[in-house]
DNA sequence: CCATGTACCTGAAGGC
DNA sequence: TGCCTTCAGGTACATG
């Protein structure tokens, strides 16, 4: 569900709703969606400001921090107060001294809620993130020159570009012309150049239509995206490929569903 | 180092 | 209707 344009979203929310609140307590309701790494007491913390790397959400407190990985079900819903309705699969509630609240809904039971002293403890070991003013096309090319993988498995991988996912590497290839099964190390030159723009206007866009709305994203506010609207290859299976007709294709590469059009999309060895 | 399989979980959808 | 299998946006870990 959330992939970088998800988790950008859900960060808008945040900074709109939380920054500067105190936390009253926090209530893990399924004990493994929170994993305390820090004795520092989270009562009393105020919300400083929200950051994001990768599918990574950060909520920074005044001694400690919140981690956020919400897998493939989680939602962060803010509500002014708690919602009587029953909402189910709530595994973490964040409640403040005004009556509001942070609500972490996780169907499957993936997604984390870290408390850490030191955030770099988990963010150090994700890659750049692939909208980060700091990246470049040139660290991009030679990311790619030094991997032995396929680039659906590069990129999927997190760690040399973060952020990208299943639905946005589909689409990602897709626009850039190149088969998911092709080595990375023999994407080069002006390849490498299509495909990092690619990548970057896929995730840009999508964050201008809110989002991809599958089954189980929903923002803060609990609304659905509109970006599943535009999908050209993501589960478009035996659709007709909207430049060249020829029917799109699935496969499992790297463990996942791969969505591409045989015909369009090269393979390069 | 890389590819593949499995585990973690629940629920929806399809086949029979 | 109901049972069974498969699949799902992610990642960590074990195995060849």
């Amino acid at each position: 569900m959330p992939e970088l344009p998800e988790v950008e979203i859900i960060a808008g929310g945040l900074r709109k709703t939380v920054v500067g609140k105190i936390i009253q307590d926090i209530i893990p309701v399924w004990d493994k969606s929170f994993e305390n790494r820090s004795s520092v007491k989270l009562s009393g913390q105020r919300i400083e400001s929200i950051g994001r790397k990768g599918k990574y959400l950060i909520i920074r407190l005044t001694k400690t921090s919140l981690i956020v990985h919400l897998r493939m079900t989680g939602q962060i819903l803010y509500m002014n107060q708690i919602n009587k309705d029953q909402l189910s699969h709530i595994r973490v509630k964040i409640l403040f001294n005004d009556g509001s609240c942070v609500l972490f809904k996780d169907t499957r039971k993936f997604g984390r809620i870290y408390h850490l002293e030191d955030e770099q403890s988990i963010l150090s070991k994700v890659g750049i993130d692939a909208l980060d003013p700091q990246i470049n096309l040139g660290y991009f090319s030679e990311a790619l020159k030094k991997s032995g993988m396929n680039i659906k498995a590069f990129l999927l991988s997190q760690k040399y570009i973060s952020g990208i996912g299943n639905i946005y590497v589909d689409e990602s290839l897709f626009r850039a012309g190149i088969h998911p099964a092709s080595a990375a190390d023999k994407i080069k030159g002006n390849n490498a150049g299509i495909l990092y723009n690619r990548i970057r206007e896929v995730l840009n866009t999508a964050i201008e239509n809110m989002g991809s709305t599958i089954s189980d994203y929903r923002d803060t506010f609990g609304n659905s995206g509109n970006n599943q609207n535009y999908f050209k290859v993501y589960q478009c299976t035996g659709q007709p490929c909207e430049v060249c007709n020829t029917p799109i294709k699935k496969i499992k590469l790297a463990g996942r569903g791969t969505h591409f059009c045989p015909n369009c999309q090269k393979i390069l060895k």
